[in-house]
DNA sequence: GGGGAGAGATGCCGC
DNA sequence: GCGGCATTTCTCCCC
């Protein structure tokens, strides 16, 4: 493909907003927060119409670079052939592009006005916990739900039986000592924002290190295995169980 | 674009171990370790050639959904129209597409053995600090990087002229109370392995949050505002002025 | 494969 | 904008 067109579709595109991709031979160097540099291979090259801007090897999850929204990006046509270079001067950031080769490029006015939505995070278990307390344990009764502290914010505030405080901390997968640290942390709180000396720190989580286990034993607290909910998968076997008549 | 011809190329594309790029308008379900719905929109969906997919909204950074290495991917045409259907047996995770239109369907053979390097990083900056010493501290001695304990590993660690030990924990950005207790762990550790009461804690990032700063305070460590290296824009530098003459 | 930690983390929310 | 924190984090390294 030629130099000079593809230069021409592209902008033409960028400037109506439509979403580019393109397939060439290329090495990218950034230069930013960090500095690095790629030498040249086959890439997926994807401007979206916000003008972010991600480069794609043919492996991998994740984009090999990018550009955030924010950036503008030109062409260049010299001697040397091709060059595309993206700036974002807010984020001191640059990228170039040296294009050796153009596989194939194609643009797309795309509409998408839908937004993800999600279940199965830390804030669906907290919800959990406070539908039903006895998942901590019998006489547990949840007072608030992200407790806002000096220190960051609580997932689940509450007292036991015997009117004791208990703060629960909530990891929707395996907890480290990370998550200990942070239990730690809001207990210290508590007990100083209150004068008291003695609430229960609660781990709820599905599964826990070995050194967060420790740490909790030496902290004097404690840990429950919970599963975070899964609405989704429920409300598909409802569906797939109306399908089977 | 008719559907069985699209079904028909994908298959022979993924068979090809070619990179797939499409366009159009689809519903995304994703079930695995969370659960997520996305209703239908346009987005351009990406099968690299280890099976990698990417699903993106024509706006963001990040991808709405994926499926990483290893998953499986296949075209269903029934009543209800085109689905594509990935799943991934191993990290039981599946992923939905019903698809109403197709835009534009590209795939291509690419080449890329190329891998990227990257400077700037935590371990550039304790390598800085091997280097000169004296960013620390007049009189601060190195001994050894990257030291193992039982917690994890120092990024520093050496004695100032007094001869007490000195912990320094690197962090390239902004450091949180998360690299506070990763330094007290370490000074703990440290402590107890060599039986000394007495160990300086340092934390060198370019900048600190209250929280840390008041923690680091309370613990009766030290801070220094240090800059990670950037050598890639040195080196890019030398070459501007180069090619000035 | 699990565990621990960094990352150009990204993204969200709250102040 | 910063701060604090979750994330289908991702990635690497080491045991």
């Amino acid at each position: 493909m030629d130099f000079s067109s593809f230069k021409e579709q592209v902008e033409r595109a960028i400037r109506n907003n439509e979403t580019v991709i393109f397939g060439c031979a290329c090495s990218v160097v950034y230069s930013g927060r960090a500095e690095s540099f790629l030498e040249t291979g086959d890439r997926v090259i994807m401007i979206k119409s916000d003008n972010n801007l991600i480069v794609h090897q043919p492996h991998g999850t994740s984009p090999v670079n990018y550009m955030k929204a924010g950036a503008d990006h030109s062409f260049i046509i010299d001697d040397g052939g091709l060059h595309m270079e993206s700036t974002d001067e807010k984020r001191k950031e640059s990228m170039i592009l040296d294009i050796i080769d153009i596989h194939f490029l194609h643009s797309h006015p795309l509409q998408d006005g839908a937004s993800i939505t999600l279940q199965g995070s830390e804030k669906d278990m907290s919800d959990m916990i406070m539908d039903r307390p006895e998942l901590i344990e019998d006489g547990f009764t949840p007072l608030s739900r992200e407790e806002h502290t000096e220190h960051g914010f609580v997932d689940v505030f509450g007292h036991d039986k015997d009117n004791n405080l208990v703060i629960v901390e909530c990891k929707r997968f395996t907890a480290g000592p990370a998550a200990v640290e942070q239990l730690t942390r809001y207990v210290r709180k508590l007990k100083r924002s209150r004068g008291i000396d003695h609430v229960r720190g609660i781990l709820a989580a599905p599964s826990l290190t070995k050194t967060a286990e420790r740490l909790l034993e030496e902290k004097g607290f404690e840990h429950r295995l919970i599963d975070p909910p899964n609405f989704h998968r429920r409300q598909k076997r409802q569906q797939a169980s109306l399908a089977d008549f």
